[in-house]
DNA sequence: CGGCCCTTTGACGGACGTCAAATAGCGTGG
DNA sequence: CCACGCTATTTGACGTCCGTCAAAGGGCCG
């Protein structure tokens, strides 16, 4: 599974303590759908862990565009960068209702300086997250909506299975389109009209908050995945 | 200064080492305009820093298609994450004449667990680079072609002027506009365009391969860097 | 002088955005 | 259970930004 979530998953595991030692995390939330869960300019010396549901992380502009950076899924540490120095100017967003975990930075890294497996893992997880990153950015910079688009099913797809959440070929998509309009750099209207295309050519069918690929081999073909 | 460029000034200081003591660096090389430094696939064990001239990290397309993640300029390190991993599928090409000084990634990591203050600023290096790629993503996603090039400009120029290389108003400006186009998600005759657009606006001027900034209140406002 | 890039320019086309209206869900409260 | 209001989605007409294509200059170097 992704390495950020393998993390994440012993930090919550760890997080428990030897009895008698102070417990390591700093307090579990739950955030209902459609808040925020960090704000923008919050130099916040904690590290949030995603444990059940989806958010959002994203940057605004001042006049309210934005661009979604990443979608977190259940054992999603926010950002690995986090173990190092704050995420300013980020925001961090629920879609369905969520529950996050935060840990002390000073903590973790503790803990990273005491057990060296750890901390290659960390870095391991940390370049996977700038490989995301920069693929992040060819997306936008070089791919057409219907690539950005089937590549976005696709990505949610792999990391889903990952964690044992795909259900043969169907998985719970809680994302409204202007979600996937913010994270693929396009409006909702052009989402609406790409997705509707989808279904028609039977590449996918969304139903009831729920997405199933259909024809795995076009929508890779579409993705420019062969 | 920037970290990074100081980070990789100290590398190439220490480089020359204790007397009797091996040479940290593994080798200088000079690569000549438009060859590539670094190719695709190379997995290798070595961190390069650029030390004359300007260089691109980009990402290629099957296709053809590309996208130019940075420019590096004197004294860059190409990736901060070169430190922790390989980067694959990265291809590092020379923009003028170029040289190299390449270290080995095992010394270096050597290097950075003895020295903790040497730690933290590679750390906090590889914070703002993350940063830079975050931004290029919104713009790249969320911002028109003017304010992208206008952005690119400013931040070149804010760049080169931590190194001392800004005289005046004006720089040296090696770049052909199909790197514009690259980095900034566009076409060369829409690149084009949009700097014939800027000059006859009275916000730069470009000649002889070196850009004046001329008006640089405009040219933020344009830019949204308000 | 001739060839090769690079840049500029204009006409045209296409992908995507904007606007607006209609429809569908969905939760809340009567 | 229905009424209501809100938000999300769909659809069509239309507009615009940027891409494509093509031709015509520069600059540079052999």
């Amino acid at each position: 599974m992704g390495l950020c979530a393998a993390v994440g998953r012993k930090l919550q595991t760890e997080a428990g303590g030897a009895p008698g030692s102070p417990p390591l995390d700093a307090g579990t939330q739950t955030i209902s759908a459609r808040r925020t869960i960090c704000h923008p300019n919050e130099r916040s010396e904690f590290v949030p862990i995603v444990c059940q549901g989806w958010a959002a992380l994203s940057v605004a502009m001042p006049d309210g565009r934005r661009q979604i950076l990443s979608f977190l899924l259940p054992g999603d540490i926010v950002s690995m960068a986090g173990f190092f120095g704050p995420m300013s100017g980020r925001i961090v967003e629920a879609i369905t209702d969520v529950t996050v975990r935060s840990f002390k930075r000073s903590d973790l890294q503790a803990l990273l300086f005491k057990d060296t497996a750890l901390f290659e893992t960390v870095m391991k997880a940390w370049l996977e997250e700038e490989e995301r990153g920069i693929q992040l950015a060819v997306d936008l910079g070089r791919r057409t909506a219907n690539e950005r688009l089937a590549r976005l099913i696709l990505n949610l797809a792999d990391r889903l299975a990952k964690r044992g959440k795909l259900h043969g070929q169907s998985m719970e998509f809680p994302l409204r389109q202007h979600h996937i309009a913010d994270a693929s750099g396009l409006t909702p209207v052009h989402v609406s009209k790409v997705l509707g295309e989808f279904q028609r050519a039977g590449l996918i069918e969304i139903n009831n908050r729920a997405l199933t690929i259909i024809d795995a081999v076009a929508l890779r073909r579409t993705g420019g995945m062969l």
